[in-house]
RNA sequence: GCGAUCGUAGUUCAGUUGGUUAGAACGCCGGCUUGUGAUGCCGGAGGUCGCGGGUUCGAGUCCCGUCGAUCGCCCCA
């Protein structure tokens, strides 16, 4: 390779051969359990207003504050490359009066952006499929997200993850817990984590799944999620948790699982690899493979009116991982031209196997002594070789199902 | 943004305490063998050793910087 050909851009990746079938099989998997749970597609820009995710996500942020990819446009206007799905989506529910098919169930999949440091699992420009229920606010809707998000795991054939369930309150009783781990943590400032004393000011849920053991001490006696809980959002965590598992949802209660989004409300969730199992080992550090949760509050974020709303995400390449390289199809048919004289009876011959529906290659450069073991290579159901006029041989399986396409 | 490891043909890797024209396997191209064939043999193309500087008579090898990858932290899907 010229020494000044253009690199990549750090944290992008060119997929191909197995990771690329991999990946395809996971969003052709996601298309098929989407339909099945009548989930409409949905196609969103890939850039917006930067105030439609400073608004929706939260200023304060990371993702806002040090992740996203802004440029000002020729015009002057402040744009932002997507680092998420659902702020777009719900501008989009906004400004296209899509209101009027509430509840609306919606998918989508495509790339996001995120200035981040590029690691196993994690990219600049990464891949999310992407489901959400907007204008639903009672408890099924986010049963049914997540029996569809279960059913798309073992339809991949993913094991060894697991469910994991909070539920965060409505907006009274986030705040009221909030205030209170302010309080607990604040005394104990001194001794926390630098990480977790910045997290005070930040975000103070995230202290909770601290990994350092200086905070981990003072975790068991940390004011708990349930003592806020009001009435109210008490039986709504209860009527998701009998949903799930009505519906044969398996889950964990996870009291120290968080969001670090802004607008989430009621239930958060996470599919998380069990400990020491294969799953958490092909996903190294990035441990969540799919999340979301209910957001009610941010349609109002972005001044329309309320609108409950829950959904979730997944990471294309997190689910490839688990999902293994996969080949590509075996092709039904290679034709193989074994002789440069009949290179316009094959042409001819491939094009109608292809009109018929076979999937089909041809082999038909380089040496022509080798094109025959070439094409065995190709482990192909049949061959099909053009020796001379007298001699079209077939082989493999469907042998007279070819013939008479041919004839 | 912080810390650690790494960077040699298309790919996976060798390359001794710094010492002639940098090697292997697979893959690719060509020839022979095989002729119902997937084997085997011979030959060929392909690398300014990530990039830039420095030390040295001499650097793939040592030093510095830079870019990138990987593994943690952080964050998240």
């Amino acid at each position: 390779m010229a020494n000044n050909t253009p690199k990549a851009i750090r944290g992008t990746q060119d997929i191909f051969g197995p990771d690329a079938e991999a990946f395809s099989h996971v969003v052709e998997t996601f298309e098929r359990v989407r339909k099945l749970y009548r989930f409409r597609r949905a196609e969103m820009p890939v850039f917006e207003k930067t105030e439609v995710f400073a608004r929706a996500i939260g200023e304060t942020t990371d993702v806002v504050s040090k992740e996203m990819y802004s440029f000002e446009d020729r015009g002057g206007e402040s744009l932002t490359l997507r680092p998420e799905f659902t702020a777009g989506i719900a501008r989009a529910y906004l400004t296209n009066g899509w209101q009027q098919h509430a509840p609306l169930k919606l998918a989508t999949h495509g790339p996001l952006f995120r200035y981040e440091r590029p690691q196993k699992g994690r990219y600049r420009q990464f891949h999310q499929i992407d489901a959400e229920i907007i204008g639903a606010g009672e408890p099924q809707a986010d049963v049914e997200l997540l029996a569809m998000a279960d059913q798309l795991l073992r339809e991949l054939g993913i094991s060894g993850v697991t469910l994991q369930l909070n539920t965060l309150g409505d907006g009274e009783t986030r705040g009221a817990w909030r205030a209170a781990l302010i309080e607990y943590f604040s005394k104990v400032r001194g001794d926390l984590s630098e990480d977790s004393q910045e997290r005070l000011e930040k975000n103070p849920l995230r202290i909770l799944d601290s990994k350092d053991r200086r905070d981990k001490a003072f975790l068991a006696d940390a004011p708990r999620i349930d003592e806020f809980l009001s009435d109210e959002a008490g039986i709504f965590f209860e009527d998701v948790k009998s949903g799930l598992k009505a519906a044969g949802v398996e889950f964990k209660r996870a009291e120290s699982l968080v969001r670090g989004l802004d607008y989430y409300r009621h239930t958060a969730f996470e599919f998380i690899p069990d400990e020491g199992s294969a799953a958490a080992d092909a996903l190294g550090a990035q441990s969540t493979v799919l999340g979301g949760g209910r957001y009610d509050g941010l349609m109002e974020s972005l001044g329309g009116p309320a609108t409950p709303a829950v959904g979730w995400a997944a990471g294309i390449e997190r689910l490839a991982m688990l999902v293994g390289e996969r080949e590509a199809d075996r092709p039904d048919i290679v034709v193989v031209v074994e002789n440069d004289a009949m290179l316009g009876e094959a042409t001819k011959a491939l094009s109608k196997l292809r009109a018929e529906g076979f999937s089909a290659d041809m082999i038909a450069t380089g040496s022509e002594r080798k094109r025959f073991t070439k094409a065995q290579k190709m482990d192909a159901r049949s061959i099909v070789s053009f020796v001379s006029s007298e001699s079209v041989k077939i082989q493999g399986e469907r042998q007279s199902e070819i013939e008479s396409v041919l004839a």
